[in-house]
RNA sequence: GUCCCCUUCGUCUAGCCCGGCCUAGGACAUCUGGUUUUCAUCCAGGCAACUGGGGUUCGAAUCCCCAAGGGGGCGCCA
């Protein structure tokens, strides 16, 4: 154990981005490194956007990529109550504690922060959005703060402006009650992206207010657009951890990829297990550019993880796919089932695709690969390849052989002889005709799991097709 | 506009702190070949970077300065 307390302090807002996944992680890796204590808080003073099934999402999305809180919401802890709606009388007393010292002042119905130091009147130009306005503001030459920063080394930043303490409605600003429940919890590291750096002057100022040593900070980069100017948006694609739930990404492959950004394991590799990440990481380790998402990348590691998974665990996450695609249920032969997930389990990847790649082995209406056939038409109707073979094929069936795989390439051999052409695209003209697909496995396990009825059945309906 | 942070292949990065071992390494992506009569996997190989300019030094990706570029803040949002 150690006295380390770091902290994720998200506000509810309906989503989980994909940078505040990366920024619980690191607060959390570290805590877990140093064997100190990650709390959650909930930074829900907004009442505007503010919802218990937002509070769900939260939860939810970190209990999915796998972090504990020691203390916070559904866990408790001594220095509770962890959601800020619950803990404004602290806010009163610390705001008291400010007024006394004369550090507060009331304008347009909010309470404001004072400054110290001389202070006079400028006019500038500010760009809000495309906007650029021209406003009068009066600016104080405070004397600059230093940030010790564990990641960036000493950043020296003069405040220059008062700030909302408490707004008009009667609600505590982000500056005020973020140092106050720091303060009160105890916090020894702030982890948060460096969106918030050039703020961490005006926390250090309120904590000088207070008379409180600053905690120590860390300002991790931001994640970047894949393409494109800026931050990641929740609008981006990939942008929101929900997604990854839905598209069956796998949570300890999400959280590895995520680690990646924005900090390189010692030893090299780039697939390791979480337990060898928390023995690794500490946040001078943590890197100072920003890094940009990379989806290719993490559904490389998704499915080095997937590859990984031991078969009982696969067929269990690719029977549960199935069957909330609609593809498996109750009336589903197990032998059946049994014999898909062992063809299956050779082939999959990305789970997401389960169900288009293997759909046509459960259920006749399947969607059929247009840009396939169009492949296939190149190297001469594939519908009039299957009517040639068709009477070959039938044959084979009766004598049961159908599922032979030696057989059927020697029926198919000949056939594809005869006419003078390469049997690869025979082979490719049945599989479309049974599965409408151009890959996947053997044709002749592809034959067996659907049985010589349907087989025969799609060739015809296929050979039917043919042009004449 | 102003303040703060950052800058190695297309992308994530190693190297930088403690200059020479850097002909700058790895991974993703991409391309080529092999395996698989398919697809995926797997294997082998290729393409590809020290932002620019000054300095310091025998020697700089590594140290210093400037510029440019990128990112962020400047809200009674968090």
């Amino acid at each position: 154990m150690s006295n380390v307390r770091t902290r994720f302090a998200p506000s509810p807002t309906g989503f989980f981005h994909i940078g505040s996944a990366r920024t619980a992680l690191f607060n959390w890796l570290y805590a877990r490194h140093t064997g100190g204590t990650f709390i959650l808080r909930v930074e829900d003073t907004d009442t505007a956007r503010n919802s218990e099934e937002y509070l769900r999402v939260i939860y939810d999305s970190l209990r999915w990529l796998g972090m504990d809180w020691d203390e916070g919401p559904e866990k408790g802890g001594s220095h509770g109550p962890y959601r800020q709606s619950e803990r404004t009388g602290l806010y009163r007393e610390y705001l008291q504690k400010l007024h006394d010292a004369g550090r507060t002042y009331e304008k347009d119905g909010a309470v404001w922060f004072r400054l110290e130091g001389p202070r006079r009147t400028i006019r500038e130009t500010y760009k809000d959005g495309d906007a650029t306005l021209d406003r009068q503001v009066e600016v104080v030459d405070a004397a600059p703060v230093v940030i010790h920063d564990l990641i960036r080394g000493d950043v020296t930043r003069a405040e220059d402006r008062d700030f909302v303490l408490v707004r008009a409605n009667g609600e505590p600003g982000f500056h005020f009650v973020n140092v106050v429940d720091d303060i009160a919890m105890a916090i020894t590291h702030v982890i948060r992206g460096e969106d918030h750096l050039s703020n961490t002057s005006k926390h250090i100022e309120l904590y000088k207010a207070f008379g409180v040593t600053p905690p120590t900070f860390a300002h991790i980069p931001l994640i970047l657009k894949t393409e494109g100017k800026g931050k990641m948006s929740k609008r981006d694609r990939g942008a929101l951890i929900e997604e990854y739930q839905q598209r069956h990404f796998l949570p300890d492959a999400v959280r590895n990829y995520l680690c990646l950004l924005g900090w390189t394991p010692g030893d090299g590799r780039e697939i390791l297990p979480i337990s060898d990440i928390i023995a690794q990481f500490d946040l001078s380790d943590v890197h100072q550019g920003n890094a940009r998402f990379d989806e290719r990348k993490m559904a490389h590691i998704n499915q080095q993880y997937v590859r990984a998974l031991p078969p009982a665990q696969i067929d269990t996450k690719v029977t549960g796919i199935l069957e909330s695609a609609g593809l498996v249920t109750g009336a589903t032969p197990p032998a059946h089932l049994r014999a898909v997930l062992d063809v299956v389990r050779e082939k999959v990847g990305a789970l997401e695709n389960v169900p288009t790649l293997f759909a046509y082995l459960l259920r006749d209406d399947y969607a059929e690969d247009a840009r396939t056939l169009e492949n296939l038409r190149k190297k001469g109707d594939p519908a009039a390849k299957v009517a040639a073979l068709l009477p070959a094929l039938e044959r084979l069936a009766g004598e049961g052989r159908l599922v032979d795989g030696a057989a059927l390439e020697a029926v198919i051999g000949e056939i594809a002889a005869a006419s003078d052409e390469k049997p690869a695209n025979h082979f490719a003209a049945l599989r479309y005709a049974v599965s409408g697909l151009n890959g996947g496995p053997h044709l002749h396990d592809i034959f067996r799991l659907l049985g010589a009825g349907k087989v025969l059945a799609r060739l015809r309906k296929f050979a039917a097709t043919a042009a004449r």
